[in-house]
DNA sequence: CTCCTGTCCTGCCGGC
DNA sequence: TGCCGGCAGGACAGGA
């Protein structure tokens, strides 16, 4: 659920309330997520300020005073609930870690189903930490466009909706997103990947940039009163062309769903990919 | 090396 | 109404 454009969105929330602030009290609830929890964690972020955030494919980085880096991934249920000094908490089930600010203000790490993940990671081996060493390039930077692609993928036989999905070829698309750019782009997911031309690596370049682009303004501007809402980040209402719209019209088909049963839902690799087979050949 | 399948976990939804 | 089975998805291990 939480891929690119979600976790850029959780990224600038959790910017906005701990940004230069210092962490004076971490509260870790249970020794493990989808990994342990790293060792001596609460002892290594106490007292440390917060210098930068950054997000790296579906991952934030909260750069710490101490040249470390708190790594966080969402998993598929992870969300971030921001309180402020005078919100009160009582902790749930779900809530694993939660760092209380020097103002007050409180960051508190939910992950029902813990697929999440927290790590700490010092700085200079961040590139070399085996979660990031292999991982491809940033969809919405200049390192991600048609040539890259096209080597990526030259004699892959896997689906394209697959190598969509491989983060050592490009970071940071989930299930959503590649079945919404293969939409754009008007490419059948069940291409093998190798077989695209260049033309076609073109537009789905620019088919995954613009689709991941529109869903973060989308998620903007769900931001910008999140603290009048809930206080939880991590979701947002978005509107997608076809993913979940199984037999309904795809926005771009003038044809009779009658007939061609609209929008498909086919299995590859046991994940769900929706697609128009009239638009995307 | 490449590709695919199974696993982790819980909430939710459809069917009976 | 209530229960239960199946499904959802990200990363990674392990097998073919």
């Amino acid at each position: 659920m939480p891929e690119l454009p979600e976790v850029e969105i959780v990224k600038r929330g959790l910017e906005a309330a701990i940004l230069g602030k210092k962490l004076v009290q971490i509260d870790q609830r249970r020794k493990d997520l989808r990994i342990p929890f790293p060792e001596n964690l609460a002892a290594r972020l106490k007292d440390m300020r917060v210098e930068s955030l950054q997000r790296r494919g579906k991952y934030i980085w909260v750069h710490l005073s101490s040249h470390d880096i708190l790594v966080f991934h969402l998993g598929m249920s992870g969300r971030m609930l921001i309180l402020s000094a005078h919100d009160s908490l009582t902790a749930g089930p779900h809530d694993h870690l939660i760092l209380t600010l020097e103002d007050g203000g409180v960051v508190v790490f939910q992950d029902p189903r813990r697929f999440g993940m927290v790590m700490l990671v010092a700085e200079d081996g961040i590139e070399q930490h085996k979660s990031f060493s292999a991982m491809g390039p940033e969809p919405l930077g200049n390192g991600f466009h048609a040539d890259m692609l096209a080597a990526a993928l030259a004699g892959r036989s896997m689906a394209i909706k697959a190598a969509l999905l491989d983060q050592r070829i490009v970071a940071g698309i989930g299930n959503i997103y590649a079945s919404e750019a293969l939409y754009m782009a008007g490419i059948d997911p069940q291409r093998p990947a190798g077989a695209l031309s260049i033309d076609e690596c073109e537009s789905l370049c620019r088919a995954v940039k613009e689709v991941l682009k529109k869903a973060i303004k989308a998620g903007g501007s769900t931001l910008k009163d999140y603290r009048h809402t809930d206080g939880n980040l991590g979701y947002f209402q978005h509107s997608f062309s076809v993913y979940d719209r199984e037999g309904q019209p795809c926005p771009d088909c003038d044809c009779d769903v009658k007939m061609t049963g609209g929008i498909k839902n086919i299995k590859q690799s046991g994940r769900s990919t929706y697609y128009c087979p009239q638009r995307q050949s």
